[in-house]
RNA sequence: UCCCCAGUAGCUCAGUCGGUAGAGCAGAUGGCUGUUAACCAUCGGGUCCGUGGUUCGAGUCCGCGCUGGGGAGCCA
């Protein structure tokens, strides 16, 4: 994917290159960061990383070559660029190795390197955040993340979705998904007022605006001219929460389809789900024996056996049943009107059903106004994919195309229907059933690496009371 | 936001019954004929999170605060 080689003057090779050689090559060069250096009387070994694969390039500096002269005050994290042979290695623990010729140190590292080389808690990594990627850890969850997010756009254009950069910011803040953080130019201390309140028709947009919290409803729109759509972009969350599955700043994709019900919704998530597992076991193996050695002992079967498996789906109504016959003592109440519990998502997916499943057609007053109301009258066409270990990873729906029972339902939950009235203008004009889903991507990375805190998924993660880097 | 747990050397941690602080790794120096997060020896290294209190005496006990972690809610 990456291999050819770099366009600059130095004709660096990367490692990654080197380490796939079919042969002795002399006269390479090549740059990175010494992961660690012993020295013994006659000889020094130089662990080099370029974050170009996990695996580092031993580079043997022997006592009487030229380069023994610069290998002084070059240690652990220092950045150096390096000429040399790449020779097959006579020692044990790895087939190729760098004899160098000449060394030049661009970065030295002193004492106060924080990145040592030792085991760090991932706590103290999140708190060096700009070294963090020169980790093993963090260097094999940035690779995962770059080959996935390519995977994503790889997975809808192949099925000709049409990619929409949805906006970033917006003035709908009843989209019901949560809080929204503030965009304004007003001046904090004394902002316009209008009857004691600040006047947000004076603001730079002319009304209140904030930062989406979701791309959903303007792909709708989209859908109803392109058909198959899908959007892959930061969303924004100002809600105070302080768990390992939430942050203020993610990255969701959307898709949404025109002429699609729920089936076609869940069909579609579980294509795109496994296609997702596919790709990072076909693509990104060392990284993931690393996560499966280090993070989650088992991580590759787990993964194998989800290519594997069927997708169950279950309605709401009858989830309900099965978890009040499992005998299961739960901490928190359990009937039918209230919402699943994570223990109840959890105890449904791993014991119940023992692999994933869609939960389907949940009670209507727990739901977003703009699912698709059922027959029954008392619920709506809404699904949530639950997997083993992590509960609830997508939720989606059909959406209510049906002008008058759309207008209802925004009068029935008090959102002013002139706010949105381009949304509903979709189903006077023109409309047709369609469907989506919304899919954390850090949540995806969490379940392919067996990373347990969100914020180890995310180079730069901002959390209350957090925006550092 | 609520509940629980933690905070000691650059990092990971130990510190007994309240009696003035310790290990490993990292660093420096020396040794070692090719090592695999090398090994051996020596050395340097502390605002015990902050603050107030109890006590002859607090890393240790109590109050408050800050920071981090786990769980819950909200959700993706």
């Amino acid at each position: 994917m990456n291999s050819s080689p770099s366009p600059r003057k130095n004709r660096r090779t990367p490692i990654r290159a080197l380490l796939a050689s079919e042969q002795e090559t002399r006269g390479v060069h090549l740059g990175g960061w010494v992961r660690t250096a012993r020295s013994g009387k006659g000889v020094t070994f130089l662990e080099l990383n370029d974050g170009s694969c996990f695996a580092s390039l031993q580079v043997v500096v022997d006592g009487a070559s030229p380069a023994a002269v610069d290998i002084a005050g070059i240690g652990t994290g220092s950045c150096i660029e390096v000429t040399g042979d790449l020779v097959a290695s006579p020692a044990a623990g790895q087939r190729w190795e760098l004899k160098a010729a000449g060394i030049r140190l661009l970065g030295s590292a002193d004492a106060d390197y924080p990145l040592q080389k030792k085991r760090h808690s991932l706590e103290f990594l999140r708190t060096i955040a700009h070294l963090r990627p020169r980790s093993n850890t963090f260097g094999a969850v940035f690779r995962v993340r770059n080959a996935l997010a390519f995977a994503v756009h790889k997975f809808f254009q192949e099925r000709g979705f049409l990619y929409v950069q949805t906006p970033i910011i917006t003035a709908n803040d009843c989209e019901g998904a949560g809080e929204m953080f503030r965009v304004t130019t007003l001046d904090p201390k004394e902002p316009p007022l209008r009857e004691g309140l600040v006047a947000w028709e004076e603001d730079f947009f002319g009304e209140k605006t904030g930062l989406t919290v979701s791309g959903q409803l303007q792909a709708e729109l989209f859908a109803t001219a392109f058909s198959d759509v899908y959007t892959f972009g930061p969303t924004f969350r100002a809600e105070n929460s302080n768990t390992s599955r939430h942050v203020a700043e993610f990255w969701m994709i959307e898709p949404e389809m025109a002429f699609a019900d729920l089936r076609d919704d869940c069909r579609l998530a579980e294509e795109f789900f496994r296609y997702m597992v596919v790709h990072a076991l076909e693509n990104c193996g060392e990284d993931l024996k690393f996560f499966n050695d280090r993070i989650e002992k088992g991580l590759i079967d787990k993964l194998g056996k989800l290519v594997g498996a069927e997708f169950k789906i279950m309605t709401y109504t009858e989830a309900v049943t099965r978890l009040q016959k499992s005998g299961e003592a739960f901490s928190y109440p359990l009937e039918w009107g209230l919402d699943l519990q994570s223990e109840h998502e959890r105890f449904l997916t791993e014991k119940i059903v023992g692999g994933p499943v869609f939960v389907i057609d949940y009670p209507a007053r727990i739901k977003a106004f703009y699912m698709r109301q059922n027959d029954d009258g008392r619920t709506v066409a809404a699904m949530d994919m639950l997997v083993p270990r992590v509960g609830e990873i997508i939720g989606g729906s059909q959406r209510e195309e049906r002008y008058d029972r759309l207008e209802r339902r925004m009068g029935e939950v008090g959102i002013p229907l002139k706010s949105l009235s381009w949304y509903l203008d979709i189903r006077r004009w023109g409309s047709c059933p369609h469907a989506g889903f919304g899919l954390g991507f850090e949540r995806l990375l969490m379940y392919i690496t067996g990373m347990e805190n969100i914020r180890d998924v995310i180079p730069f993660p901002r959390t209350p009371g957090n925006a550092k880097f």
